[in-house]
DNA sequence: ATAGATGTACTATCCGATATAGTACACCCC
DNA sequence: GGGGTGTACTATATCGGATAGTACATCTAT
């Protein structure tokens, strides 16, 4: 159900954080619902329960989930600006970067066409 | 010249070998120009030779510069597509995460009119 | 009340990437 | 020959991240 990657550059804690965020978007995971404790994570991904604890820690400080001691943590109120702000900054500088490289504008426009129609949403327009 | 930040996550090699690209899609660096010896763009950023070092020669291994024994390192003829690879990449996985978060495709394209007008570039549509 | 599960807190340790320090070598130009 | 260059190598230091282990208070279920 959740996807770590133990190799990559981005700590465990932060794929997770970024885990969480995507399954509510996708609505997997909807207002209220409870996620796996920390030691049941920590044991399905193979990790150290601390390093869920810390992920989790981070959820509820951002407001995504809330935690009650002795019961578990479950999702709150969803506010999609508190997901969409992060990607947002990190759109701004992968697209000024390639700005920077001068690659016209309508290529990148070109890659947005592609990328929200393989991906089959985003056809709203 | 070169700005390097000691704080970042991004390693300070990695900085210095964009910083490199930067230059020379910008123009400030054409081909055959002479860099700033290991040594003494060490001591300009304050850092340490050898770290300048492996951004040589990372930047040699892909074809950016060229090194001669003895003389010093040189702008190799520039191929954009050798520059422009790395941020496209970037650039999809910022844009699919952000597909993956909801956001609209318009929200997206109207963050690239404002970086692309704000840059004064790519005005060539 | 008891037992078990939960989130949380804390300390200690380990590991890897990064950065640094220092030295050495071969090469080139003046 | 002297000084500058890139390159190579070893060793050490540092820091973030991950782990290990323990402890505590709270809630639920029995």
């Amino acid at each position: 159900m959740f996807s770590i990657d133990l190799t990559s550059r981005i700590p465990i804690y932060e794929q997770i954080y970024e885990n969480i965020i995507s399954l509510i978007v996708k609505g997997t995971l909807a207002e209220n619902d409870q996620l796996p404790s920390v030691r049941a994570f920590a044991k399905d991904a193979g990790v150290n329960p601390n390093t869920v604890a810390k992920a989790y820690q981070e959820l509820e400080r951002t407001g995504i989930i809330y935690s009650v001691p002795g019961r578990g943590s479950f999702i709150a109120k969803p506010d999609s600006s508190v997901f969409q702000n992060a990607v947002l900054t990190e759109f701004d500088n992968a697209a000024m970067a390639c700005a920077d490289r001068g690659i016209d504008k309508q290529v990148l426009a070109e890659h947005l066409d592609n990328i929200y129609t393989k991906h089959g949403k985003g056809e709203k327009l």
